[in-house]
DNA sequence: TGTTGGCAGTCCTGTGTGGCGAGTGCTAAC
DNA sequence: GTTAGCACTCGCCACACAGGACTGCCAACA
């Protein structure tokens, strides 16, 4: 994850303009354009020829390629690796594109649902890239307790589940019921139920539809379906699943440059990783565990369709209460830019929840 | 929407012809090998020469064209459109597909919610195709009424509100509340509120809202809060906004040969229109109207993304419970089998909400 | 020893050419 | 009205070729 040895000052100073000038056109860098813009900001001693020596040491050293002979050099995975680590200058958001996103977060203040996307959009927005935002979770127990749930009559013979976990996740279901049942009667039943279920696990809930199955006409066939979907919706869902996370800006990364002459497979396999989350669940542990804005470059990262896609991601959130964000683009990108935006929505969700959650 | 005049018999079996040809292969139909194909099946009378006559005129009626003067025939929107009027043999699901498709329903037949998303899973996965399904709602009343609410405690200042309409909609929201409360103080909130809302709309949501703030401390700030959040609930999400409909199949319809060789921005133009879900508002409407397999062609359709896209869409449901589902494939596509599908797939949520909801 | 100018060499890219094949439209014969 | 045959029109592809972009390396120089 670290580049070995520290290159000297005046490797480092090509590699920086190698990497900030690919990023800025998109093409091959050649050592007459280096030489030229390191001239003009250093002075003397960047020649095209010199430059090219020290490109030859960069290659060897596994930090910069040529994509053919006659072409310029383009950073490698490991090049953007010691570049994000050693060689980039940290950049913050202008004071406009902050008022904005606080303006738009002010909108919805007391809407924690719109938290999530929101955070989502304007990752995606600003950065004209794929962005992932999982809701707020308690960190997740080894065993999901029931706090609370309510019965909701939709129609005569249809109820909606929804339950509460000690964490503060939300699941739900509708079922079917076998009798028709109103709301006093549901909601009798769910009163009932909820008095003897205080931090109920999945194994109590089955074993409890289990007893009532087996001791027959004294509870309901009703009773032992909530019972069972209790149990179900408690063990289903956890944070790392594709239902959990809310993804955006597909169409923003398929409007980028490097897209723009890609075969039709590449783009398919981005959109079956993004639609699909698989690569997320793989990368969330660490994410989780980790201080900090985390950046996987390339393939550093496992999934195969994202191999030179670069993830830019970081936890949120309060004690018992934190999520993970981040943004997933080519791995031509700004860093500097990505992170300050991957860290100033960190901070403003982490204000948010410390206003909502205390701290 | 009707092709105006009759062709002539040979005609008809030489558009049949072209069109089943070129479904099967996707490459422009040549005159010789039409002939082949009908003197087989129907003898004599079919010589290339014959049918090249045939082609000029069906060419001329705008039913066909040639994509360069050196090729083969194509349909155009006009001609599949004929050839599903007229010319399409109606075909049924194998009895093996249908025992699949309901072993799938039969394995989440107490789980409502599955439902939708099965069903666009399976037209995806038979059709090889982006499918759309909306969940089962209600005729959107002009005036959509509250049935009952409920709230939740999420954590001490956070709680949940769902509400159920009177058609058996359900929305909710997750909302920071000004001061902190327990179960016991939302669920008494709740009841109490209830007890005087019944069948309220927004109008009287946002009043009562309005009066208890002029009125000053009797109501709380809270209290305000669930009111307005109610209403602006109650308000919000009509069945044809993007957020109630479930989508599948993007990937399975990016992996048909029509988008091996698409450029990147027809590709992207399809996945935002699908994913914005931008096209079926325009043509819910019409379909929810109408009786039986909607067939939309090509250009007929007027979002322009799609104009070389057809959708296959019906309306399903009982009374005071419908949706609508469909397929969204190449205008190149086996209008037999999707309709067959599509049909199926119909009446077999036609019958789930029989067994529900009554008939 | 490190730096630099210059030059030969490599390889990508774009363009133009010609042959091939597919399929048509048309004509003339049946 | 139907058919065989033929000239014609492209699209497609392979190939060659010129131009250009950069490099690597060498020799000279500080």
């Amino acid at each position: 994850m670290t580049a070995e040895r520290r290159l000297n000052q005046r490797k480092e100073a090509i590699l920086r303009a190698l990497v900030e000038e690919h990023v800025r056109t998109g093409e091959p860098v050649a050592s007459k354009q280096l030489s030229d813009q390191l001239a003009r900001a250093y002075g003397p001693g960047y020649a095209s020829a010199t430059v090219r020596n020290e490109l030859a040491t960069l290659e060897e050293d596994g930090l910069i390629y040529q994509p053919h002979i006659s072409a310029g050099r383009v950073p490698t995975d490991l090049g953007y690796r010691y570049f994000v680590e050693r060689l980039m200058v940290e950049s913050q958001l202008s004071l406009d594109e902050q008022r904005l996103i606080g303006h738009q977060f002010y909108q919805v203040q007391h809407r924690l649902d719109e938290w999530v996307r929101l955070t989502a959009s304007v990752l995606a927005q600003a950065l004209q890239s794929a962005a992932i935002v999982t809701p707020p979770r308690g960190a997740s127990a080894n065993q999901a307790r029931l706090k609370h749930f309510e019965l909701l009559s939709l129609y005569e013979t249809v109820a909606l589940i929804v339950l509460v976990l000690e964490d503060g996740a939300v699941r739900q279901e509708r079922v079917m019921l076998e009798e028709a049942r109103n709301q006093d009667e549901l909601s009798a039943l769910a009163q009932w139920l909820n008095s003897r279920l205080k931090r109920a696990t999945a194994q109590t809930l089955n074993a409890l539809a289990q007893s009532s199955a087996t001791s027959g006409a004294t509870a309901s066939a009703d009773e032992r379906l909530v019972l069972e979907t209790l149990a179900r919706l408690l063990t289903q869902a956890d944070i790392f699943t594709p239902e959990t996370f809310y993804h955006d800006g597909i169409v923003e990364l398929l409007r980028r440059a490097e897209f723009a002459h890609a075969d039709s497979e590449r783009i398919r396999n981005v959109v079956e990783a993004l639609e699909r989350n698989s690569f997320l669940p793989a990368i969330a542990p660490q994410v989780m565990a980790a201080e900090g804005v985390q950046v996987i470059i390339g393939g550093e990262n496992d999934a195969d369709p994202l191999k030179d896609m670069s993830v830019i991601v970081a936890r949120y959130g309060v004690e018992g209460q934190s999520g993970l964000l981040g943004v997933i683009g080519p791995t031509r990108m700004q860093y500097s830019r990505a992170i300050a935006v991957v860290r100033y929505m960190t901070q403003t969700l982490n204000d948010l929840l410390a206003d909502t959650y205390g701290s």
